[in-house]
DNA sequence: AACGTCACG
DNA sequence: ACGTACGTGACGTTG
């Protein structure tokens, strides 16, 4: 028996696109939707073996149904667009599994798909398989045509048996069933007020449309439901029109037009690597070369072919600088493109006398083009003090390039770094951080060979992204922010945060003996040993053993014992303060006291890690270790900042933005009040409770000022009744009324967070003062959890995101400053709204004028942007 | 590697 | 009906 395997092609690509976790390239292209196709579809070609297959898409252009009923499909969610540009990935996905791809203007891919199917039925022995997740194609189900419905997690042969079972009618009298109920989904209107209950009753008493209108003054027939069917009779049979599928689309085809041609290995490597659906190469077992193209699948799933080594290493010995990277064909494939690579030692490095030159570190190997010729450097190349000043530098991670740069002592004097995953960034933040190698294959479609520097390829690819960073309008952020943020950054790091490692060391003794001593309490109020870290075995003292109330079982894994938990139950036994107390004392030993002095170097310096393409925001992050989150909140952890310290003869200067976010919301929404709240440097949290509560400001309570303040910090993260009701302690309605109070009286910021979560829909991304872009593809989820995070995300980040930029700016102004001045001062570190420098004792107050000004100075807004500056000779003791 | 927890702006 | 404030990083436990 020969089999026909016909895919609805736009049923499988919706079910794998709505089905799965979102998934994208480095470089921010979606290719879930491909991916779980793929997935459903090679699934079906293993089991079935087929020797026919075809996949039908829609093609935009109206069809019949669309010219006979306006309404046909009309109020159906237009394809998100990330959905959309994944067809053509789809497609060409498809044809390299050999398969055929069917489309044709003015015909639904329903009507291809039955086309093909009933084609079984003109040629012996042969059998057709339809692969869809839409019922509608159940009607096409036959003697020699099974429909294979694919469900969310497996795949049902429907054949007529299965059909009748679950609908009590014949496959034929599908589509007259369907007449009558109509489909809210194709917009088919059916007959009103008739449901599936009455329509499989009257389809099973008289099976057509015909059939019940013949009979229609049968008793029994209902009278209502006579009604009905005559008061709709001419929606009845246009329903039927618009929902059977036309079997006879003029294709033009044979079956040995769609004839299984399996899959090309050579193709598909090079599409899912483009793609960076790594785990397809995987699955398919594909290399980068393989020795054959065409292979039945059944054995290619098996097949593992082997890497051509050779082709590599010709290239990588070829000579010198014949051919040029540039002179490629554009569409070569990977090993074509491989310029050839010239080995060049030290002594030679001052032969690379272009301005504008390409590095890459791979492996530890460094890797220059300077547009014409690829070297390879030996492992202790050495370069002139003075090569790179005033050079240009293409690159990829442009900071761990300046840092080992600077570390082999060159100069790097109006150097600037190019870097390529800056602009990824920008382009699209909160990505993470794409490879050298995926930018290429996404910008300009070559994909180097994995373990292959794509050095070669950094001009082409900076010219490429270049583009895009212009007519995003992001030129700005990227070549006035980013890009001279970079060195700054490294400068930073390489000075690092002086601390007392002995002073660390008592503090974490004293924190120590405190830990033993709430241990033993903790031991005994429990009755026995346990594990205090172990959130499970906590749980299992607290709760089970001691019988504290549980709420409800809070987290996936047990009992919540967090400090929120813990706090509610602090009076049912005095074992929680203990706990809570432990809790604090083991988190500040563990995360800060001993870890930190194990970060410094022997100056007892700290050098953090700044990841400037990291967040979804444009904020910085710091890592290895964080310096950003330094206790501060409690008393005792507090101390710790008495461990950061200035060196001898130098002074920690510290300023920081004063309200910065909501001088940003105020000038953003250009609220009236709040603008002139800051204008006239009144207490905004004062004022703002005044609004809230009603009452002239020298009635509000310490209480009320400290609830209008957590509505202020609400405010910006779009708040919810609830969430500020739990933040504050009131019951919910309480908490939703002083945000109703708030928006009325601030009203433009009403209009605001309404104005921002439209456009970002409208745009698919929200934008900063400064042109800074965040893309919010949950504003179009299905999950209404999701999209109401999407709207919270829109109405922050373009505070958020501008309060960064502000701080970037002001490090830029701050640095260049300094370096003007000639002051002996560095930044030390950046805590989002607040910068830190280490000056020495006789500059200090120039330092903080200077901090001041150019921090205050750096954008001018419809209100002040105020800075407060300290000094000391700790973190903790500023004045 | 995932989870729970908790440190920061 | 459903979930519940934005953005981060690190530690210890557990599977």
């Amino acid at each position: 028996m020969k089999k026909i395997l016909v895919v609805d092609g736009n049923s499988i690509i919706n079910r794998a696109y709505y089905g799965m976790r979102p998934l994208t390239t480095k470089s921010g292209k979606s290719t879930h939707a491909v991916y779980g196709m793929i997935n459903i579809i090679w699934r079906q070609i293993n089991e079935l073996s087929p020797d026919y297959t075809a996949v039908a898409f829609d093609l935009k252009a109206p069809t019949f149904r669309h010219k006979l009923y306006e309404g046909y499909k009309a109020g159906r969610h237009p394809t998100p667009e990330d959905l959309l540009s994944q067809f053509p990935d789809a497609k060409e996905c498809l044809k390299l599994l050999g398969m055929t791809v069917l489309e044709l203007e003015g015909y639904e891919a329903d009507d291809i798909q039955g086309t093909v199917a009933k084609m079984a039925h003109s040629y012996p022995d042969t059998e057709a398989y339809i692969l869809s997740g839409d019922r509608d194609l159940l009607q096409l189900i036959d003697s020699k045509v099974t429909v294979l419905l694919a469900t969310n997690s497996d795949t049902k042969a429907m054949r007529r048996e299965e059909f009748s079972l679950e609908y009590g009618i014949s496959p034929e009298s599908f589509v007259d069933m369907k007449a009558l109920m109509g489909d809210s989904s194709d917009n088919i209107p059916g007959v009103a007020g008739i449901g599936k209950k009455t329509a499989a009753t009257l389809i099973q008493s008289f099976n057509t449309l015909e059939g019940i209108y013949e009979n229609i003054e049968d008793k029994s027939i209902k009278a209502g439901v006579r009604d009905k069917l005559q008061n709709d009779k001419e929606n009845a049979y246009l329903s039927r029109t618009l929902a059977k599928i036309n079997t006879e689309v003029p294709l033009g085809i044979t079956l040995e037009d769609i004839a299984y041609k399996g899959i090309d290995r050579d193709g598909l490597y090079r599409k899912f690597t483009e793609l960076e659906l790594n785990s397809l190469i995987a699955k398919f077992k594909l290399t980068a070369k393989s020795d054959s193209t065409a292979k039945h699948p059944m054995e290619a799933d098996k097949e593992t072919a082997s890497a051509d080594k050779d082709a590599k290493e010709t290239a990588a010995e070829g000579n010198g600088c014949k051919e040029s990277a540039s002179d490629s064909e554009a569409d070569c494939s990977a090993s074509e493109c491989a310029p050839s690579i010239e080995n060049l030692p030290s002594s030679e490095i001052a032969k690379i006398d272009k301005k504008r030159i390409a590095i890459e570190i791979l492996n530890g190997i460094v890797y220059v083009f300077d547009g014409f010729c690829c070297y390879k450097l030996d492992e202790s190349f050495s370069f002139p003090a003075d090569f790179f000043n005033g050079k240009e530098i293409i690159c990829h991670e442009g900071k761990a390039l300046w840092h080992r740069l600077k570390r082999a002592g060159l100069n790097l004097l109006d150097t600037v770094f190019y870097d390529l995953q800056l602009y990824a960034y920008v382009l699209n933040p909160g990505r993470g951080a794409p490879t050298a190698a995926s930018l290429a294959s996404g910008f300009v479609g070559k994909t180097p060979l994995p373990e292959e520097p794509s050095v070669h390829l950094f001009f082409e690819i900076e010219e490429k992204m270049r583009e895009k960073i212009i007519a995003d309008g992001l030129e700005k952020i990227l070549f006035d922010i980013e890009i001279p943020l970079l060195p700054v950054l490294g400068e930073i790091e390489d000075a690092g945060f002086m601390i007392s490692p002995s002073q660390l060391e008592e503090y974490g003794d004293a924190l120590e003996a405190l830990a033993n001593d709430l241990t033993s309490r903790i031991y005994i109020q429990a009755g026995r040993e346990f594990n205090i870290n172990s959130p499970k075995q906590l749980g299992a003292v607290l709760f089970d053993e001691l019988g504290l109330t549980t709420k409800k079982k809070k987290t996936k894994t047990g009992y919540s014992t967090d400090a929120e938990t813990l706090e509610e139950l602090r009076s049912e036994h005095p074992i929680v303060d203990d706990v809570l107390e432990y809790r604090q004392v083991t988190k500040l030993l563990g995360t800060y006291a001993r870890a930190l002095p194990e970060a410094a170097d022997s100056e007892s310096r700290i050098h953090t890690d700044f990841k400037q393409a990291l967040t979804a925001t444009g904020r910085l992050s710091s890592a290895d270790p964080n310096l950003q989150n330094i206790p501060i909140r409690t008393k005792m952890g507090r101390e710790l900042r008495r461990s950061f310290i200035s060196k001898e003869g130098y002074t920690l200067v510290d300023a920081d933005y004063s309200q910065i976010e909501l001088r940003l919301l105020a000038h953003i929404s250009d609220d009236y009040n709040m603008c002139e709240a800051f204008r006239s440097g009144e207490d905004i949290h004062r004022k703002t409770a005044a609004a809230v509560f009603g009452m002239p400001e020298e009635y509000v309570t310490d209480e009320m000022r400290k609830r209008a303040k957590a509505v202020n910090f609400g405010i910006v993260y779009g708040i919810s009744g609830f969430s500020l009701a739990k933040d504050i302690g009131t019951s919910v309605s309480e908490a939703t009324k002083y945000i109703k109070n708030y928006l009325f009286n601030y009203p433009f910021i009403d209009k605001y967070l309404e104005d921002v979560v439209e456009l970002a829909k409208k745009q698919g991304y929200t934008t900063t003062v400064f042109g800074r872009r965040r893309y919010i593809p949950e504003l179009s989820a299905q999950n209404a959890a999701l999209r109401a995070f999407g709207k919270r995300i829109a109405m922050n980040a373009p505070i958020q995101g501008a309060a960064a930029d502000i701080m970037k700016l002001a490090m830029l102004a701050v640095y260049r400053r300094i370096k003007r001045e000639g002051l002996d001062a560095k930044i030390v570190m950046q805590v989002h709204d607040e910068l830190i420098l280490e000056v020495r004792d006789d500059e200090v107050e120039l330092a903080k004028q200077i901090l001041r000004e150019e921090m205050e100075g750096v954008a001018t807004l419809s209100i002040p942007l105020t800075v407060d500056v300290t000094s000391g000779k700790n973190w903790l003791e500023q004045s």
